[in-house]
DNA sequence: ATGAAAGCGCTAACAG
DNA sequence: CTGTTAGCGCTTTCAT
């Protein structure tokens, strides 16, 4: 491999000059840089990541921790991963992939090492042990998830309250008055992950606002529980029309209850989900997806931002965006 | 961050002693190696991972090259990713995601910058336009996919023909004597990926070899197609009992189609898939599966071996393994 | 606008 | 069994 040296001694320049020229960290002339750039051509040098993280200090490679455990969507990680990739590789940057298994050792190895100078942390919890760790390190983090304090950290997430409002907003622009959540299955609380609230928080408020009749339930995550779910709704609540789900599991088998118990979907009720791409797509229903793409370009460029020496919000919220489909329609009236 | 001199100081040695007492590439003393330990525990010291590849010619991380094309199948990819991560881990290395958009560039560009120091390149077709290049680098490589020329190469797969065999071979156990393949779609065969034909292949020896009387029907991946083939197959062949299945996405419509022809599977039909494991799970379809996450650990552990300077062979054909589930049965006796 | 030279922190001869 | 020393290839002062 040709090193630095090398092009120096072809372009008739010092080593320094051709670090130079190629960085722009200092003004070079035109006609050296094109002669810097013709012997790089010729040569076909590439520097040394190593030789180069030793000297500046800057690896040029971020580390991405990625949960496996079960229960999360593994197509919204790989989407997200991809998109960090991507992003990555636009500035200039290397991925490194980490398990979550290695937990707090890893994230401390990566950055003592200088492996990496900037972590990415996906599924972080509400109360995420590797907080404290996180907000110590020198490198420059962004989690993904949005915990009970984001204080001193960067934090990227759906805005998972506006999430709420939009299901409970379209419904109510199709003239819907009385609508319920089905929430998410209690493991998800027990896991202390903030969305959940929020949805709830969203919801709620969007109802308030509107005038609308609501009410949350909570469901278990089994074709089982989303049968007596449909049927205590439709007591509790016979006037309702609208239905916001927020619990992937449930999804289909609560439609065909609700079917079952002799409800047309969307001619009798409405039905809006907060949940991943393809089920809402595969199901026809009108839902809010989590924008794992953009949510993983954001985080890079936080992250970029971050190493620049640049501020940045501790909280970034992504608006959600609606898609419409079958599954809702305005309100018959009688 | 400590460095390896303070260490030294510290235990009272050379820089060079703890070097080797914890690389081990050199005999120390009980004695001296306890003081060493114990000085990198007291000062947290992590050696600075650029400087070690800069000086070591080694930088213990392994590229992996992910696939995301349309078709591939994003569950196996994560599970073999993981599962590549983990076993290198477990061999002290790291793992740099790429993805297959960057092309023979960006092989070149991680192999000559010296950021990985060896590939594992997902996805390979028969007639791959990176085999010159990777057999051409000096960084080792293992490849998944059987190409059509496997010379000068390390390859990993699953033996799909053995995968065809062990289905016939389960068929006609339970006593089946009429058996059919249900094929990939054609665009498998148009990416000229080998792994269709080897199907076919297996399926067609072991099938003569048992005296069965086998026929072989490609498919497109629609319902329709699915139900079309379905009624084909009953025309040509009225005293088919058993079924291969190697087309993902025609499962569950051939399924429907032989039941909606008054086919009982498994009573009159059995089925069996060569495909991954949750649809098959998902339909209770006895199943081959491609057994991602041994993959990726062989792919690991043979970089692992070719780094090491040992020599491995061309082509790694895993054995396949066949999981039992509700859609076969014993032929049954008229 | 360019060059010279001093490291960055580690490994691996080379010498005992 | 251990120490001394010379780089690995690059970036970045410090000069000019």
């Amino acid at each position: 491999m040709a090193k630095i040296t090398d092009v120096a001694r072809r372009a008739g320049v010092s080593p320094s000059t051709v670090s130079y020229a190629l960085s722009g960290k200092r003004p070079i002339s035109d006609a050296t840089r094109r002669r810097v750039r013709e012997a790089v051509r010729e040569l076909g040098y590439r520097p040394h990541a190593g030789a180069r993280s030793l000297a500046g200090s800057r690896s040029k490679v971020l580390a991405l921790v990625a949960p496996l455990r079960a229960g999360v969507h593994v197509p919204v990680v790989t989407q997200f991963a991809v998109s960090v990739v991507t992003t990555a590789r636009r500035h200039d940057h290397d991925v490194l992939l980490m398990t979550q298994e290695e937990g707090e050792e890893g994230l401390r190895r990566v950055a003592d090492t200088a492996l990496a100078d900037a972590l990415i942390v996906m599924d972080v919890q509400l109360h995420d042990s590797r907080l404290p760790l996180l907000r110590r390190l020198a490198d420059p983090s962004v989690l993904i998830g949005l915990p009970a304090s984001p204080e001193g950290l960067t934090c990227v997430d759906l805005d998972f309250k506006a999430a709420g409002e939009a299901c409970v907003e379209h419904l109510a622009r199709l003239g819907h008055r009385v609508v319920a959540l089905v929430g998410s299955p209690p493991e998800v609380y027990v896991r202390q992950t903030a969305f959940a609230q929020r949805v709830v928080q969203g919801f709620t408020a969007a109802a308030d606002r509107g005038g609308l009749v609501s009410a949350v339930h909570p469901c278990e995550p089994t074709p089982a529980a989303a049968r007596r779910g449909a049927e205590r709704l439709l007591r509790e609540q016979p006037a309702l029309t609208g239905v916001v789900v927020h619990n992937e599991a449930v999804l289909r088998p609560l439609i065909n209850a609700f079917e079952q118990l002799g409800l047309r979907v969307p001619d009798d009720l409405s039905v809006t989900a907060i949940c991943p791409d393809e089920p809402a797509e595969a199901l026809g229903i009108t839902s809010v997806t989590l924008p794992s793409a953009e949510v993983g370009a954001r985080a890079v460029e936080l992250l970029m931002e971050k190493l620049g020496g640049g501020v940045v919000p501790e909280a970034t919220l992504l608006r959600p965006g609606l898609t419409l489909r079958a599954s809702t329609s305005p309100r018959a009236t009688a």
